[in-house]
DNA sequence: TTAAACTTTCAAAAATTATTGAAAATTAAT
DNA sequence: ATTAATTTTCAATAATTTTTGAAAGTTTAA
């Protein structure tokens, strides 16, 4: 495989995992080749190399700039913006776990103690809610704790030992 | 909040972090009646609570089966079939992580296992994007091998102090 | 302050995904 | 074998999400 086949295999790729992760194609692609290019890439390279329009390249840099995995960059001397995405994988990894945890997880989390939270009439019906909506905010927390720490700015001895020691 | 209330919350709210994560509303939304409902339903029964179609809840109904969250079961003597789902939130936890891993995690895997492994013409770019090529495809590796472990049947001791350490 | 270079916004169009509903298929009892 | 109960399939429709493109907005330099 040569790399232009290559390239464009990750892009695709990458793409396709973003869709199934809700973020949408267009986002993910601009992130894929940001951070496989050495140089930062101007609004304009990414729309030629991806194939769409100066709009859905502005909104999807600005989505990418929010996540906090793309930044902005202005080069003395030049008025275009260039941008670049966040090289290292694991401040990378951190940035998505952060964002999805605040998103996804903690927002469902407050539903399930609110909802597993109500008095019950004594039915089973009512009994059989409180038990599994309360088992589901265990485990949505634990998921969460352990996804926090895990990911944590400062690896600890326990999670690098845990890392080797798993792997 | 009386049980009608915090059952529709906990059943949008459901339906809702599905579709963030990829699956449709309808399929979250029907699993979230059937987790929290004591007794197995009937087609007819989620039709009916969820106001959907006979068409939506037959799908749905067969993708939470291939997820393996979701059972038939038949009662002697009645035509109908009968819907219930997995109940222990760690199988659940369980079926969701490998069927997660196996259909992205492992296709991406791969492909970024294929796509850094091409040979390098030496220039900037091509080195570049071998270089964090390597690092996704370690990072989705690392990543899939503590989800897999995490989540095993046969959580050993490590595992179990982990979770408690981390917590 | 004007003009050129560039970016953002947003209504409309296109593409994608989910849902319906009715016909076809299946199942089980008579 | 026929019928009635039930489920599945799938083409058509609806809903949602993404993308476009051009007008409006910004910024910088002269």
């Amino acid at each position: 495989m040569e790399f232009n086949e290559a390239k464009e295999k990750f892009v695709s790729t990458w793409g396709a995992l973003g869709t199934l992760w809700g973020i949408n194609k267009a986002m993910a692609q601009i992130h894929a080749i940001l951070f496989i290019s050495p140089d930062p890439l101007t609004m304009e390279d990414i729309m030629e190399e991806l194939g769409i329009s100066r709009g859905n390249a502005s909104m999807n840099l600005r989505h990418l700039m929010e996540w906090g995995i793309v930044y902005k960059i202005n080069k003395t001397g030049e008025r275009k913006e260039y941008f670049k995405s966040e090289k290292d994988v694991t401040e990378l990894a951190r940035q998505i776990a952060k964002e999805r945890s605040r998103r996804e997880i903690q927002p469902t989390i407050k539903v399930l103690k609110e909802v597993s939270g109500i008095s019950s009439n004594g039915s089973l019906k009512e009994e059989e809610f409180i038990k599994k909506t309360k088992e589901l905010y265990d485990l949505a927390d634990t998921a969460d704790t352990m996804l926090n720490k895990v990911i944590a700015q400062e690896q600890n001895w326990i999670t690098k030992t845990l890392v080797k020691i798993l792997k």
